[in-house]
DNA sequence: CAGCGACGCAACGGTTGCGTCGCGACGTTG
DNA sequence: CAACGTCGCGACGCAACCGTTGCGTCGCTG
């Protein structure tokens, strides 16, 4: 019945309208505004401010990355990391992952949805890589796949998104290697 | 001629204001009824929200933590990362940390003074531990400070105000030794 | 072709915050 | 004691947004 249009439009706006001034000054007017589109289009689809953000944020986070196998652990954590850079340097998510994350830490519904989104998601990655890379011979038996998820993103995010520095052309192959030498103790 | 008592009790209304709704919500009206002051006090000491909040917090994140040196490398990182644990899980630091750099990531000034506030501190920290090292011969002549502080901070931060898991009681020792070997490699 | 429902539009009363102003009270300074 | 400046208080007009309502239009469905 809702037309889908116009659903579609009410979901980019509240995107470009989280990254421009965040949850906390998100406004269903501004929302309906951006989208061209009146208000009680909105209001019709979700109750809430929280509602729809939190709907939508799911459809988006929720939504895995390829992971190739590129037959070795540096390879594939090469490609990961290449993935990833772009992904946090994109305008959009480098401004609404840390709004969400700060609004997590005050909305548990918000924490719980970005937990489930992202919580599987990385804990299947690192089982993933690790495993391949155990099975091949080039990590011991008793790697930590939570660990190594933690070394591989933390640095990057830290850098990329907290620290906003750019990235030095040879970070990515360096941090490769530091990653596997951790690994492998 | 501005009463210090009301000074200070403006500063903490902010600080409890900012983690309580954060920088988007924050209001001089908010902050002033929590201060137990009138506005008009607000607006005699800073002209703007923004003007408020970057003296305020640049005053907070200037401090300096204490690095004691405890002879070794190992020993050095763990002093330092249960110092961090113990910041990042304070509630307030938990709360405003990363709401101010989702702002950071909207406001040019907010994001300058928290490089400022934090680049310096952090890069010195690098040195220091990594410059220790390397004369006690526990480290290789070309390790990267600046690497070994993404290393350090990344995961911790990742796990503790990203993703917001508990730390498992062995974490931190496993951390030291992973960042160890890969600052060797 | 008749009916139904989503649509845009405009307006509603109510709330919140903005930045400013004038008032009288109080305490310090000269 | 007189002057000054900060203080709290309350109010101002203005703007934005809230969530809801009623209206007429449009397009699909039966």
């Amino acid at each position: 019945m809702l037309r889908g249009d116009i659903t579609e439009a009410i979901q980019a706006a509240v995107v470009e309208e989280l990254a421009a001034v965040g949850y906390g000054r998100l406004s269903i007017e501004a929302v309906a505004r951006r989208a061209g589109v009146a208000k009680t289009a909105v209001y019709r689809r979700w109750g809430s401010k929280l509602a729809m953000v939190l709907e939508i944020v799911a459809g988006v986070a929720g939504r895995k990355l390829p992971l190739p196998d590129t037959g070795t652990l540096s390879g594939d954590l090469t490609v990961f990391l290449q993935i990833l850079t772009i992904a946090l340097r994109h305008p959009l998510a480098s401004q609404i992952i840390p709004d969400l994350l700060a609004e997590a830490a005050r909305n548990p519904e918000i924490a719980q949805t970005l937990q489930q989104a992202l919580r599987a998601n990385q804990h299947e990655i690192g089982s993933l890589l690790v495993g391949r890379a155990i099975e091949r011979g080039e990590l011991p038996e008793g790697a930590d796949p939570d660990l190594a998820v933690d070394l591989i993103v933390g640095p990057i995010y830290w850098r990329l998104t907290v620290n906003r520095d750019p990235l030095p052309p040879d970070y990515v192959p360096r941090l490769v290697t530091a990653v596997i030498a951790a690994l492998s103790a």
